[in-house]
DNA sequence: TATTGTTATACTCTATAACTATA
DNA sequence: TATAGTTATAGAGTATAACAATA
């Protein structure tokens, strides 16, 4: 029996809604999550296919390619046929969807760096050794 | 310029992928993100009507109403005519509700309460202070 | 035959607009 | 006339099943 399950419940909230909160500013409001979370893994794991992403994402093909259609009628997202395999088409972020993605990152670090800024400094100090532990939490 | 721009880049990162961590380790299958977000508002604010609990949860009343009545057919919640408004209908949750919410936040909190009891109490001790901080961010 | 991507269909959660009953 | 709740309808995002093209 867990002993720390008070903290667990202050902490999942916490976390909870702190992402929620960071979440909430987009560079392009009219992109839904699933849209930026797609975006952001072709954006890590470079050229891809429907089914890799879907499978990153963890959603099915079907779901996934309504998204990529709709990132690719956007011009964030390229296909392209694959060289030798006719059944496959190659998803690739465009350079356009990569600034997006980029400056929807800064914002978001900009939204909260202000939050931050409004801290004392003991209170960043807090936090600052609060951050490793939130990683180790998160491994 | 805000100066806090490198924690945040660390603290927006760790709390992403902790809020990730959390929702993967997630026991309950029975019940909806909604619902279940709707039932705990309704445990923490008690009696209330459709129009505060949609509030509350920041949704349209329609949905809100759509979201009670599976509650209600499923025992979770009752609905009880006003004493004196003949058009309100009061919610309250059922002593069933009350006692699956309290299993599911426990099955939810198991994962993230077994970390926690892996630190030790004074890095316990540094996440407890960060939490209220992090409470104030999300504002 | 197996795999890749797509289309068809349906379910959930969300919204806006219109309706009923009551104040 | 205004308010509380409900019903009608529509738009995302998700799923499974069925299909076409290719290996």
């Amino acid at each position: 029996m867990p002993r720390s399950l008070s903290l667990s419940d202050e902490l999942r909230v916490a976390v909870a809604r702190l992402s929620r909160r960071i979440r909430q500013s987009r560079a392009d409001t009219t992109l839904s999550f699933p849209h930026y979370s797609a975006l952001g893994s072709m954006r890590m794991i470079g050229v891809c296919t429907l089914s890799e992403l879907a499978e990153q994402e963890q959603v099915t093909a079907p779901s996934m390619n309504r998204t990529v259609n709709s990132l690719v009628e956007h011009g964030y997202v390229a296909r392209t046929p694959h060289a030798s395999d006719g059944r496959k088409l190659m998803l690739e972020i465009t350079e356009s969807g990569d600034l997006m993605i980029e400056q929807t990152k800064r914002q978001r670090n900009l939204w909260l760096a202000e939050q931050l800024d409004a801290l004392t400094p003991a209170e960043r100090s807090t936090l600052s050794a609060a951050i490793p532990l939130l990683q180790r939490l998160a491994e």
